[in-house]
Parts: C-alpha cells; structure tokens; sequence
DNA sequence: TTACGTGCAAACGTTTTGCACAAAC
DNA sequence: GTTTGTGCAAAACGTTTGCACGTAA
C-alpha cells in the first residue's frame, strides 16, 4: 500500500490501527472530513458532505461507523442543546460556542479562574441531595449568534426600519 | 424563593390564567408534579409519575400540553447532554449538574467570578470567526454522577473485587 | 353555544437492526 | 476460510398531528 502526500489520508487511516478498526474506505472517509474540518457535523450534513465529495455512503453504513467510531474513542458523539446528534473530531475536552439560533458550535478553550468555579444549589430539596453528587467535569456553553445568523439579524432589521442605520458589518 | 409545600395547587390554577390558558385537570397535574419536585421530568417520566398519582394522562395530550405550556413560558423545554426531551418548571436563568450515567439534571446557581470566564478559539480556523460571534449567555454544566448512580457504581466495583484489585477495563 | 381540550390512532423523522452479499484479514 | 463491513429494507423509538368526542367558558 503506498501513502502519498502525508496529510490527513494517512492519519485517518492511523488512527483507525491504533484502535484494531479495519481501514474501510467508509472510515475514512468521514474520520477524514471529520479532522480536516474541525466541524460538529450531523449525520445528515455528514451524508450530505460525503455525497458531495463523490463518496457516498448508505444511511446504515454512516450511523454503524459513526457509532462505531465513538464507541474507539475516535470522535466523540453528543447531542447539542437542540437535541440534535453531533460528532466531533476533536477528542479532547474543551468549551463550545453554540449558536442559539441555528445551533451551530465552534470549540473554544477557557480563558479565567475556572477552578474558582462552583455550584450551589438553587432549591431546597437538591441542596441536601448536592452533597453526594460527584462531579468530574465542567464544561462551559458560550450561548448566542454565530456570524451568519447575526448578519441575518441584522438584515432584517435594517429592513424592518428603512432609513436609520449603522455602519456595514464584514 | 422558597415555596410552601401543599400550596402549589392554587398556584398551578393561578399561573395558567395569567397566561390566559385554561387551568385543566391535565394541565394542574403536570404543572403541580412540576412544581413540587423542581425536577427536570422527560415525558415519559412525566407520564409515569402522573400514573402513580392516579391521574393518568393520553400521551397526546401529556404532550400537547407540555409544549403549549412552555410556549406560554410557564415551563422551559429543552434537550439535556443525552439528547432527552426534559421540562423544567424553573424559568429563572439557573446553571445544571448532570449525572453523566443516567441523565438527572439538578438546578444550581455559580459561585465565583463567572464574568471573568471567556472562550478561546481552539482551531485555526474557528479562530478567524470566533470575532464575530455576539454571546448572550454562558451556561455551565457541572457533570458527574448523581448519589444514585454513584452508589450503584460502588456496589459494583465491590462486587467486581472479592479480594485483591487494582485496574478496571471500560 | 362556541371555542378549546382530550385521547385514540395514525403519521412522522431519526436512529437502529436483520439480513444477504462483499471485502478485508 | 473466517471475520468483519456494507447497504437495503424494515423495525423501533420518541414526538407530532388529524379527527371525533367531551368539557369549560
């Protein structure tokens, strides 16, 4: 088998040894895309992506690889706040970025005192109950509008008023 | 902010009219269960604990009123890290303790410097559009496990031993 | 009376599974 | 040759909707 040009082909297919996963074209395909675009893609946008790469793949074969592929530790699968499935690429932790509007989410690492950070209970009834839990793990949602949707926004206001305005926004 | 037990029946009736809705048998029995546990029901929890109260509700309705109910803002529906559909009857902006195993959500409060915390692109390419994004809210999930999960977790590793121990393979 | 709420059953979109065939080891 | 992956179609799951009937205003 010969590898050319090292860029993300290769490592696809490394990471997939490292784990006793078979190199099937499918894998890497979407660990592939997965790493060179750094996106939390849906199965949907996945299937629709492949596709237009000319590498489609059946419904069935994504979602058994993609579950397959989290389940090595390769992605990690969650749901965002609007319940949609996701998978990313990047396996280590971090904070996200999600658009309340479209639900898009960009990774971001923490900048301040997080250690400082702590919980205290809200009701009565958990207080007691907060003790006992043990946490792990904090992991930080910076909620608002990705770019595209706050141009969206603007241009609707703008339409909506007709004559007063601000500066254009990039 | 503490609520007197035993008085949320009125309360129920009384928030569904400020909200103009009609104050139902189905809606005060969901509204009520709500607001006695301060707990972050699915429906199908919901549906179950309605049950074995003896107010047993179609799970069309159970529905139609859960989301009409949060369209009204009595209830704040969302999907928790899992992706499972939960309803809250704390509309105030709070932060949450997740049981990473089986989901339960508890409503708390931040201590610490939170306005100090900020995200940092991770990417190379997010960080170009990480300038523009407007962010409106920061929402931290504290994640670990919950007493329950935590004590079955114990009984199992005790269980796993015997005698002499040392690692554990996932 | 008239509008609204209920509950059944059927529809819906998403994710998973059973199976026969194909590919990788 | 055995094990594993693929893709189709069908099942499963949670949620929503159409409709006839019942209930609150």
């Amino acid at each position: 088998m010969i590898i050319i040009m090292g860029s993300s082909n290769s490592q696809a297919a490394q990471l997939l040894e490292t784990r006793s996963l078979r190199p099937t074209d499918a894998r890497r395909y979407i660990l592939e895309l997965l790493l060179e675009t750094h996106q939390h893609y849906t199965p949907e946008e996945l299937s629709e992506a492949l596709r237009s790469r000319g590498r489609p793949l059946s419904i069935a074969t994504l979602y058994q690889n993609l579950n397959k592929l989290a389940e090595k530790g390769l992605l990690v699968r969650f749901k965002g706040p609007d319940g949609v499935l996701r998978f990313d690429a990047n396996v280590a932790p971090h904070h996200h970025l999600v658009c309340i509007e479209c639900g898009a989410m960009v990774d971001v690492k923490v900048i301040g005192p997080l250690a400082r950070i702590s919980p205290k209970p809200v009701t009565r009834g958990e207080a007691l109950e907060m003790d006992s839990w043990s946490i792990q793990e904090k992991h930080i949602e910076f909620r608002g509008l990705c770019p595209a949707c706050q141009a969206k926004q603007t241009r609707k206001q703008l339409a909506a008023k007709g004559s007063k305005g601000s500066a254009g926004r990039p």
